[in-house]
DNA sequence: TTGCTAAGATTGGTCAGACCAATTTGGTCT
DNA sequence: AGACCAAATTGGTCTGACCAATCTTAGCAA
C-alpha cells in the first residue's frame, strides 16, 4: 500500500549540470542533518578536490545553495542556515530525505493546502464569469469513483491552477506553484472512501455553478480536514514519532 | 502621506558581490519588462563585455536568476521565463520596481495573508499551552492606539511569527518566511481607524485567551477584510488600473 | 518558392591557475 | 585570562582556454 524511498525517487531532481550535482549532494547532506546549523561548510578548495573539480562548478553550487538559503556565504566562510530560514524548494528534497519527517510535513502541507485552496475558491467566485464556473465544474466533473486511477487530489490541484487563474493572485499563484512543484509527484497514492469523495465532488460541483463561495470553501477545508485526520491516524500507527526535532 | 518610490528604495537588496550586483540589475530589467517571455537572454560573453566583468561571475549571476525561476538555462542559450513562474523572491523586487502593479499586488498580498494568519492562529490555538496564550496575548498588548508609532502590521507580523512557533508548521514557516522578507519593510505607512483597531486587537486577546480558534480566525478575516477595502478605495483613486496586464 | 542539409558560428559547460582583500586562526606577549 | 599580532585560510575576482551541444545560415535540391 505504502510507496518505497526508491519508489518516489523517480520524482528526484536530475542535475543539469555539474554545478547543480554538486549542489543537489551538499543540500541533501545538509537536510538529513550531516552539518548542525552555524556550522562552517567545507571551503570551496576542498569541496573541489572532494568533488574532482574546479573552484567555478563549486561556487556556482553553493551559490545555489546560498539561494535555497541553506547556507550564507561571507568572505571567510560559508555556514549552514536552520532549515526553519530556507526556501519552499526544500521541501521536496525533504520529503525524499527524511523519512522520518515525512508523514508529519505531508499533514503540513495538507494544513496550508488546504487553506490555500478554500480562499483561491473564494477570490475566484467572487468573479468567475459563468464560463469560468463551468471550467472548473469541468475539472470535477473528471472525477469517477468507477475509475481507480482516477486521483482527486491532480483534480484538486488542477482545480487550484484554474481557480487561480481567474483571480488572478500572483501572490497566491507563486505560493502555488512553489507548492506544486515540491510536493505534487512526491505523494503516495493513498486510498481515499470514493463515497465520500464523490460527496465531496458534488458539493463543491453545487458551490461553484451556484457561485456559492462559502458553500465551496467550506466544503473544501471540511474534506481537506478529513484527509488530515486520516493521514494523522496513519502517521500514529506507524513508529515515527510527530512533532518531533527536525 | 504616500511615500516615493525612492524613500522606499531604503529596502532594496543590496548586492555583497559581483555577482549579485549583476543578476540583481539583470533581475530588476526582467521584471520591469525590458526582456519579454521567451526571449534569449543575452550571451554570458556578451554580459561579460557588458558589465566589465568575467565569465565566472555572470554565470554565477545567471544561476542566480535561475535559482529565482526568472531565466531558464540550457546549453545555447538562456531564456527569460514568465514571472508567473517564478519563485517569492520576486515580488519584493516586484514591489519596488513596478509602481503600477504596488497597489494591486498589495492587495493581493493582504488577501493571501490574511488566510495564513487565520490558519496559523487556528492552528496555534489548537494545541497552545497557557503559557504560550499569555505571550500572544503579550504580543497584541504591544499595540498602543495612543502611539502614533505603534505599527499594528509588525503587531501581525509578530504575532504570526509566533503563533507558527507554536504548531511549528514547516510548510506554513517556509511561506511566512518568503512573504515576511518580501513584503514586510517595502509597504507604506498607512492611515488607519485607530478605534477599530482597538476593537480588533481586544477581539484577538479575548480569542487568544479563552482558545476560542474560531473567535480569533473570524476576527482576523473581518480585520483584513477591511484593510483590503480601503486599499482597494484607494487604489480606485489613483491613476493606475487594476487587474491589468503584469 | 519551399524544404532540407551541412558547415560554421555561437553558446553554455568545464577546467586550470593566479592574485587580492577580508576573515579566521594560532601563537605570543602582557 | 585577555589582548594582540602575524600567518594561514577563505571567499571574491579575473584571465584564458577547450569541449560539446545548440543555433544560424548559406547552399542545394525538390
Amino acid at each position: 500500500m505504502n510507496q518505497s524511498a526508491s519508489d518516489r525517487a523517480s520524482t528526484a531532481d536530475s542535475p543539469k549540470n555539474r554545478a547543480e550535482e554538486i549542489a543537489f549532494i551538499l543540500r541533501d547532506e545538509i537536510l538529513v542533518g550531516q552539518y548542525r546549523a552555524g556550522e562552517r561548510l567545507p571551503s570551496e578548495r576542498d569541496l573541489v578536490a572532494r568533488f574532482n573539480s574546479n573552484r567555478g562548478a563549486v561556487r556556482e553550487a553553493t551559490k545555489i545553495l546560498s539561494e535555497l538559503g541553506l547556507v550564507s556565504i561571507q568572505p571567510g566562510g560559508a555556514r549552514i542556515v536552520a532549515v526553519e530560514q530556507a526556501t519552499l524548494a526544500v521541501l521536496g528534497p525533504l520529503l525524499d530525505m527524511r523519512e522520518e519527517v515525512r508523514p508529519q510535513l505531508i499533514i503540513e502541507f495538507v494544513e496550508v493546502f488546504s487553506a490555500l485552496v478554500a480562499l483561491s475558491a473564494r477570490l475566484a467566485m467572487s468573479q468567475a464569469t459563468e464560463q469560468e464556473r463551468q471550467n472548473l465544474a469541468s475539472i470535477l466533473d473528471r472525477f469517477d469513483p468507477e475509475m481507480e486511477s482516477t486521483d482527486i487530489r491532480s483534480i484538486m490541484a488542477e482545480f487550484m491552477q484554474a481557480s487561480i487563474d481567474i483571480h488572478n493572485n500572483l501572490v497566491l499563484r507563486l505560493i502555488g506553484n512553489g507548492l506544486r512543484s515540491q510536493i505534487m509527484g512526491r505523494l503516495e497514492q493513498t486510498t481515499s472512501d470514493r463515497t465520500s469523495d464523490r460527496a465531496f465532488i458534488d458539493a463543491m460541483r453545487e458551490g461553484v455553478l451556484s457561485s456559492n463561495a462559502d458553500l465551496v470553501a467550506t466544503t473544501v477545508i471540511r474534506h481537506f480536514d478529513e484527509a488530515r485526520k486520516r493521514l494523522i491516524e496513519q502517521a500514529e500507527i506507524s513508529p515515527s514519532s510527530l512533532r518531533s526535532q527536525r
